[in-house]
DNA sequence: AGCACGCCGACT
DNA sequence: GTCGGCGTGCTC
């Protein structure tokens, strides 16, 4: 080791365009401390405001002359390895975040620290001499007063409430310089370690019952409390009141005397779920057999390192995952399981405990913070090697990555919404590709670029074939909604659907029915011939505007005027579209008296009600339950006969590349659901397009003609998995500014890159919601194969519009394959 | 972004 | 003269 006195440093405060390394000088009074991966707070940028970092790299020598130094040091070891940090570079790389950005969503929430800053008046500064200082200056002047209201000392929270929408800064600095206030800023914590204090003998225990008996007259508290360490030597000191009777204080006493030690020992918050009985493992079929053995055989062969996994609900994908994490822990390694969000119940996770008991960390949103916290260190320190948990969870610092398995791979909750953009599927294939680990995606309806893969060999793939003896294919009918409007029927349950219900609640068996509201713009269409608008660029549906009354493409930005009648055959144009409340209503007026189940994002909002909702719907045996996505989950129960889909059309219609796959994937997991007890399943698919091939093949569980038919329609959009969708989008309270920012985007792409023939612009485009918070939004897309040399440009068009003078107050970021 | 510096009109 | 408003430029 040289002398590296050179820290490279990610900070928090750099925001996209500034963000880059920044050397620091290293203080001799933390030469040990600072090593790569520990947080340090550092003065940053002209006010010298302190800021937190992240130690990257050592160096020896910088290419900056005027060095600041690293002002303190907030961890003791390393909260982020070298891979880690590896990670989050590229994380910057690929998913255009900040440093930072990224080592946020890799570490959890209960490591952060807040920065608190207070100020007081100088010492030896009396209120004259201060007010003096303050001159005529009025906000000098209130500063002071807010601060010796306080007693001569607040915190600047405080002052910034006094102020109001007022920015005491300068008022606050000027008085610092003059030397009549000092300020002081303290970083906290929320969230501590937890501890327990724990007593143990510092004598043996025959010694221990000697002095007992000694201290039995004068004070039996304390002979009590030796009685009981002398047969157990440690517990914890709030179990030794509990069994003795005595207080905290009289065991302090017995510590104070040497007899006994008392320690804070670490324990774990644990998120709480019902611990599976101790289950041998289960038993694997032939083809379960064959991919499980297949999967594996990875391990040693190096690449390819990533297997898909093709099978229909109940055809035992699960145990496939349960023999390969058990095997993963019998070679000493972890495994991480991705679920998405809402198959993440308690019922499963009492199966796999099952398995795996206290092996198990768990982590998803809905955890306390402390909760997510102390698995994140159960994990990181080796105690648990077997992580269930949603998107972030493929975070999760495992030491020996052995396998990383997602669940439902095709499901849109691993693509994060926010900064970073990331999916959790990249994710994991970095990871497993730079640990050595395997990375298996699970699915009944693959995403079909997963699919793709499988099909040219980049991924291994495995199907299970479904168990027919189990259940069968339920019936499933298409209702042409078009016909009931024009039979007038304007409501949102067919005839056919309103009989089939009625024969249900009338055999005491249960209904689910399920709303697809996914995609809130609005899809018009002809009553009469089932006409949607396409654009003529993009062959994707235009969708409704109402604030300009016209019909867009999303993605390019064409506009039309909203005709009133179909232009193909002059039928009366409709809206498509309905909420759950809507149909419950209706429900209720259909059948009086019935009781009718609503399950959406407005009834389910706590953790676990959802699975409460679901509890109640199977016990009560009420007939109909009524919700959107999350009710998929509800399925599974032996009396639910019938599944009605209310409307098929509007994901299908959302207007962006995925539109159909999300469609297929939904239908296909209501249909293939219902009847799973002894009776057949119904299934009701209502739709405006009865003869939409989509609709068709997810009726019929059909998914190899789904795909043979999505991929050509990708090849020829040019979309994933043939070319990558860059998106750029601009936002701004100017419309028109907003508008010309992305104008001057175009032009540069195709300025860079008009002569190649892979790329495509596409856009300016408003958004689905053009003007959200009073800010509007437009996107540029740029459809291609992306390469560095895309990603460096995307980039650097980035930072172009984000400190180009002339487009301030607009803020511009990029998103690649973004989810709708 | 956030913060300081510098320039300029307005007001004590 | 200074106070504070706003435009400009930089962040190891």
């Amino acid at each position: 080791m040289g002398n590296k006195t050179i820290a490279r440093i990610a900070v928090s405060a750099a925001t996209y365009w500034v963000d880059r390394p920044y050397d620091y000088i290293i203080p001799g009074r933390l030469a040990e401390k600072v090593v790569p991966g520990v947080r340090v707070m550092v003065p940053f940028s002209r006010g010298n405001r302190r800021t937190e970092g992240i130690v990257l790299a050592l160096s020896s020598q910088s290419d900056y002359e005027k060095l600041k130094s690293i002002e303190s040091v907030l961890d003791d070891s390393p909260v982020l390895s070298r891979e880690q940090i590896k990670l989050a570079l590229w994380m910057r790389e690929r998913f255009f975040c900040t440093v930072y950005e990224a080592v946020k969503a890799i570490l959890p929430a209960g490591l952060w620290y807040s920065i608190t800053s207070e100020y007081r008046i100088a010492e030896g500064c009396d209120r004259e001499t201060a007010y003096e200082a303050a001159g005529r200056s009025k906000r000098e002047q209130q500063v002071l007063e807010v601060v010796f209201a306080h007693g001569g000392s607040c915190p600047l929270k405080s002052i910034e409430i006094a102020f109001g929408d007022q920015d005491p800064g300068p008022a606050l600095s000027s008085l610092v310089k003059k030397g009549v206030l000092q300020t002081d800023s303290r970083e906290t914590r929320r969230v501590r370690d937890k501890t327990v204090n724990t007593a143990s003998l510092n004598v043996s225990a025959e010694e221990a019952l000697i002095i007992a008996n000694q201290k039995k007259r004068r004070s039996p508290q304390q002979a009590a409390v030796l009685e009981l360490l002398s047969s157990i030597e440690r517990a914890a000191v709030k179990e030794i009141c509990y069994f003795t009777g005595t207080s905290a204080a009289t065991v302090r006493r017995l510590a104070e005397a040497g007899l006994v030690t008392i320690e804070a020992d670490e324990v774990f918050r644990r998120p709480s779920y019902k611990m599976g009985a101790e289950a041998p493992l289960p038993e694997l079929n032939e083809e379960q057999q064959k991919a499980f053995q297949g999967i594996l055989e990875l391990s040693s062969s190096g690449q390819p390192n990533v297997s898909l996994l093709f099978g229909v609900t109940g055809s035992g994908k699960t145990a496939v995952y349960i023999r390969l994490i058990e095997e993963m822990l019998r070679r000493g390694k972890s495994s991480i399981l991705l679920v998405p969000e809402i198959s993440l119940t308690p019922q499963m996770l009492q199966t796999f405990s099952s398995y795996f008991g206290d092996n198990i960390a768990v982590l998803h949103s809905s955890l306390a913070i402390g909760e997510r916290y102390d698995e994140w260190k159960r994990i990181k320190s080796g105690l648990a090697k077997v992580v269930i948990g949603t998107r972030s969870a493929v975070f999760a610092p495992v030491s020996e990555l052995g396998i990383i398995i997602i669940d439902e791979e095709q499901e849109d909750t691993y693509k994060s919404e926010n900064s970073p953009r990331y999916h959790a599927r990249d994710v994991a294939k970095y990871r497993c590709y730079h640990a050595g680990g395997l990375l298996l995606l699970g699915s009944a309806t693959p995403d079909v670029v997963s699919r793709y893969h499988a099909e040219i060999g980049t991924y291994k793939f495995f199907s299970l074939p479904a168990r027919y003896n189990l259940m069968e294919l339920p019936q499933v009918r298409i209702v042409d909604m078009k016909r009931e409007l024009r039979r007038g029927n304007g409501g949102s349950i067919s005839l056919l659907l309103r009989d089939e219900l009625e024969e249900n609640i009338a055999r005491g068996e249960q209904s689910i029915l399920f709303i697809n509201r996914r995609g809130a713009s609005k899809l018009i269409t002809c009553v009469e011939c089932g006409y949607t608008y396409k654009c003529s660029r993009c062959s994707v549906n235009l969708t409704y505007h109402s604030a300009n009354r016209r019909l867009m493409c999303h993605y390019c930005g064409l506009s039309l005027r909203a005709d009133e009648y179909c232009p193909d055959c002059g039928g009366k144009l409709s809206f498509i579209g309905a909420g759950t409340q809507k149909v419950e209503e209706e429900l209720k007026e259909l059948f009086p008296g019935v009781v009718v189940l609503r399950m959406d994002t407005d009834t389910v909002s706590p953790a676990g009600s959802h699975e409460a909702l679901l509890t109640r719907f199977r016990e009560k045996k009420i007939p109909i339950m009524v919700g959107t996505q999350m009710v998929t989950k509800g399925l599974n129960f032996e009396n639910v006969t019938l599944v009605g889909v209310i409307s098929a059309d509007q994901s299908l219609y959302s207007g962006d590349y995925r539109s159909g796959e999300r469609t297929f994937s939904l239908i296909t997991q209501v249909v293939g659901r219902s009847g799973r007890g002894e009776r057949p399943g119904r299934a009701v698919i209502q739709t405006f397009t009865p003869s939409n091939q989509t609709i068709l093949q997810a009726a019929s569980q059909d998914y190899d003609s789904f795909y043979a038919s999505e991929i050509q329609l990708r090849r020829l959009q040019n979309c994933p998995p043939f070319a990558d969708l860059f998106v750029v989008t601009a936002s701004g309270l100017d419309e028109s500014l907003v508008l010309k920012c992305c104008a001057e985007i175009r032009t540069i792409f195709q300025r860079e890159l008009g002569s190649r023939k892979d790329v495509r612009i596409l856009g300016p485009a408003p958004l689905p919601v053009v003007r959200v918070n009073n800010r509007y939004r437009y996107r540029v897309t740029l459809s291609c194969k992306g390469d560095k040399i895309i990603r460096q440009l995307v980039s650097s068009v980035l930072i172009h519009c984000n400190t180009k003078k002339e487009f301030r107050g607009v803020s511009v970021f990029a998103d690649i394959n973004p989810t709708e």
